[in-house]
RNA sequence: GGAGAGGUGGCUGAGUGGUCGAAAGCGGCUCACUGCUAAUGAGUUGUUCCGGUAUUUAACCGGAACCGAGGGUUCGAAUCCCUCCCUCUCCGCCA
């Protein structure tokens, strides 16, 4: 959420700044009028509440009954008077929340413009784009061949867009997850395994429960209870309430989440294989530190993703993303494509976003200045460490062979057990 | 799921309708004293919001709200009533 006093202050500056984004100034000019509504209705409220108890406290040291009785005969109808006023009041408050919550973080200074996708800027490539001197496979064809995944089944159990992962592809995956914990615990990253089912007042405060957003997560209306999208969702929440120590920050986590997705309105798009699925295994780096070493932090996580990436020796390009492109709740994003031979393009594999203090005021996570002994809202960021299905899907067709087999990258080989794996006798090459 | 108990300030823990924003203790901070990583004494010590004054200062004054959450009763609620959430104990079920 956005601070209501920088609006208040400031209303130029962040319409200038949320049209970046593509927001409609006259929807902040909106929550503008509803803030000074709202306030001239709660001074009105206060100073009647405040003659309210002014009165209250003289009855209570009366001693003569019929002044008493007098008194609160007068009070009657004050009575009445607040408690109408008391409901415009909270109304207009809850207008004005709405209206606050649906405006998205204010983009960096620094931020790319752009009007979508294709203003998105790469500013990084690793490795040259792999020439194959055969034709390449997709990871389905692979899953296939190597029973590592079975969507066929999977539909049949669950539907469009599961699927069964098997055999080295469950090794690999472990595998990811020991070798990212290996890597990041040393880094002072605290493992943590969060919850997968989030109260929608938390989801709403962490910014993901926006009216397009919302259509993408799984809601269980017997509980009143929406499936994460992502372990970022009840990583952020474990501070919720919280004000850390200044000592404690930067306080970082590697988590690791089954992320449930609905993918409405991507109807058509990637419904072959995994990489657009219902249900997929994430380790998620998440960060909260002093607002000052915010974007600081944000080039850290990306330089780990990055890190990993060079690990499994997976082609891949940095993109700046553009300020029309970015998450809602981002001031700043990057995304990590990893090249995927069978679609000749880069497809994202990871996102790295830093949310400021945008996501920070939903949960109040603060801390305490050590110089000005004040709470401030800490910076919170998110990043991608491995996306299971996307990465897989990276590392099977990068390393394929013309004989059809996939070459396990070094680093897995001791979790998986084996350098190669070859094509089952019994699944032919179609 | 059944039965019972309970949720109060950083912590422990009083408080059952009227100076209770809340006793007491611990902790924290400030000062004094002690020549020593401490003891003692005194004082101080919650958060959020609104308004005003002041401003290179993150201060002061006034007001409102907050005793798990949300409603209700009342002139007035931490205290009474209702709903929900959570925690603990016992039983049942279960990985």
């Amino acid at each position: 959420m956005i601070d209501i006093k920088l609006i208040r202050n400031n209303l130029d500056y962040v319409q200038k700044s949320l049209s970046k984004k593509g927001v409609d100034p006259k929807k902040i000019e909106a929550v503008f009028n509803l803030d000074k509504k709202y306030r001239e209705l709660l001074n009105n409220l206060e100073n009647k509440k405040a003659e309210q108890n002014k009165v209250s406290s003289e009855i209570s040291s009366t001693e003569n009954e019929t002044l008493k009785k007098e008194k609160i005969s007068g009070l009657t109808s004050l009575k009445a008077e607040i408690k109408s006023l008391e409901e415009k009041t909270d109304a207009t408050k809850k207008e004005l929340q709405t209206a606050l919550s649906l405006l998205p973080n204010l983009p960096d200074e620094d931020a790319l413009l752009g009007e979508g996708e294709e203003d998105n800027k790469v500013i990084k490539t690793y490795k040259d784009i792999p020439k194959f001197d055969f034709d390449v496979s997709d990871h389905i064809q692979i899953g296939k061949n190597l029973d590592l995944i079975d969507t066929e089944q999977a539909a049949k159990v669950s539907g469009a867009r599961f699927f069964y992962l098997k055999n080295e592809a469950v090794l690999m995956e472990f595998g990811l997850i020991q070798i990212a914990l290996k890597l990041l615990i040393s880094e002072g990253f605290v493992p943590i395994i969060p919850p997968v089912l989030i109260k929608p007042d938390v989801y709403a405060k962490m910014g993901r429960l926006v009216s397009d957003e919302k259509e993408d997560k799984y809601y269980i209306p017997k509980d009143d209870l929406y499936l994460v999208g992502s372990a970022e969702h009840t990583i952020g929440p474990f501070h919720l309430e919280y004000t850390f120590k200044e000592s404690e920050l930067p306080k970082r986590y590697i988590g690791f989440s089954t992320s449930f997705r609905r993918e409405a309105g991507s109807h058509g798009k990637d419904t072959k294989g995994i990489l657009r699925v219902h249900q997929f295994d994430k380790l998620e780096m998440f960060s909260f530190c002093l607002p000052e070493n915010s974007k600081k932090e944000h080039q850290f996580l990306l330089s780990l993703q990055e890190k990993m990436m060079q690990m499994l020796d997976i082609p891949y390009q940095v993109v700046e993303v553009c300020t029309k492109d970015m998450g809602f709740t981002d001031a700043r994003q990057y995304d990590i494509e990893a090249w995927i031979p069978s679609q000749k393009k880069y497809r994202e594999t990871h996102s790295c976003s830093n949310t400021t203090d945008f996501q920070a005021r939903g949960i109040n996570a603060k801390f305490k200045d050590q110089k000005t002994k004040k709470k401030e809202y800490v910076h919170m960021l998110n990043a991608t460490c491995f996306a299971m299905t996307r990465i897989l899907i990276a590392i099977l067709e990068n390393n394929q062979k013309k004989d059809g087999s996939v070459v396990v990258p070094e680093v897995l080989r001791e979790y998986v057990g084996k350098e190669i794996i070859m094509p089952k006798k019994d699944v032919k090459k179609e």
